[in-house]
DNA sequence: ATATTTACTTAACAGTGTTAAATTAACAGC
DNA sequence: GCTGTTAATTTAACACTGTTAAGTAAATAT
């Protein structure tokens, strides 16, 4: 009921209660399950308030997707500070699966569902940044652990390297959120087939002598 | 306009009929662009007919996904008179990942998207059958590899082993076939990048002396 | 010839994302 | 104080979805 010349910070107002309340609905039931009326009743504007703000949808998903990047990026900073790169790269993917383990939805939402190709310009995120990156925070891991001589003589792509260990956490956080209730398989504990990949990749991946990340410490820093 | 009291096998012939339309329109734009009317259309039926023989689209999606699961099974079947286990299993993650990349809609719908649990009595797949059980293949084979002797003494689990070779080899081709339009990250070349994860899974749990396959041959039967 | 069964269709329902056309309220200029 | 303009928001509607109730028509059984 009450128009008003807003100022900029009026308008986003609105446009973050929408988020939240959307962000709210979504992680709880699933981006399909949740309607565009059923986000606009819980903050009490007509579902057409939201087209104001958004341009449909997928744009909506879209700015979600956005701050859960930046999310993602920020739980994963402090472990950047972490002496040892092997450790840091070994922490990175506990960092990354805790995430998606505890929001299943916003990670199927974030790296399992195909959106249409991202207009940089629009994108409130900065590439390459360590702070807003996880993907960069991954490849910046991954050169240290290579610069430092650790990974086999025969690795030198870092982007191979990175997506190839991104994949293989992925795969397991994937596996869980859309199989685990599948009575096909005899599932076994998820924290043991994480930790069992993040064997695979530095026994996979890392010189013979550092393949444990436990006798790195003892080695390098104790 | 034309009933008739049909015998079981015309009343299977609608059936195919639908499933095979059904498959072919979800293949190429994936099953939630595709509408029961479009379907119908397709074979010249109203989209009414369909629920005479499907309770709703989801058991449509489910039978579909059934024949594609016998489907992938049966490509797989010849890799299991390869003579080395280690052998095995390399061709099986292959064998995998090329189903997996040459039909992503079909992959996505098999393994990356949440079905309500399966009723074993409904499914016309027999579970734990080399014939069309593609997770009892992976599963043998792991075991094996296991009774031979290959793995890392540490590795005695065939389950978690087997759920997590499935993971890397997933991992890969799920992240290719949801982000590979993606511009945020530099991708490198997939069969580079599924090269790297074979080389995980093989260097990540075999013991030193068996990593290499092609040393395998070498040593085992040449 | 009538009734029944079977195969199928038309018409409709309740819901979806989305948009065109109001409505309402604040402001600016006279 | 009235006007016209603009911005924020809503109501009503559109075209479409999966799904179902109520038919219709042809073959068989009695």
């Amino acid at each position: 009921m009450p128009p008003k010349p807003k100022t900029e910070i009026e308008r986003q107002h609105l446009r973050t209660l929408i988020i939240d309340a959307a962000r709210e609905l979504f992680i709880s039931r699933g981006v399909e399950a949740v309607t565009m009326r059923e986000i606009a009743k819980r903050i009490d504007y007509s579902a057409t308030s939201i087209y104001h703000h958004f341009e449909d949808k997928e744009s909506l998903i879209r700015a979600i997707c956005d701050t859960d990047f930046l999310a993602l990026a920020s739980s994963l900073i402090t472990i950047l500070q972490l002496p040892h790169p092997v450790e840091r790269m070994h922490a990175l993917g506990s960092g990354y699966a805790a995430f998606a383990l505890s929001h299943p939805n916003h990670y199927r939402l974030m790296f399992m569902t195909e959106h249409p190709p991202i207009d940089p310009a629009l994108s409130s995120l900065k590439q390459n940044n360590a702070e807003q990156d996880a993907y960069f925070q991954l490849k910046s891991v991954v050169k240290d652990v290579h610069d430092a001589g650790y990974f086999r003589p025969d690795l030198h792509d870092v982007d191979l390297i990175a997506q190839t260990v991104w994949a293989g956490i992925h795969g397991v956080c994937s596996l869980q959120i859309t199989m685990a209730q599948d009575t096909w398989v005899n599932w076994t504990d998820i924290a043991a087939r994480l930790d069992l990949m993040q064997q695979m990749i530095t026994h996979g991946l890392l010189k013979d002598e550092f393949k444990s990340v436990k006798k790195l410490k003892q080695k390098d820093w104790q």
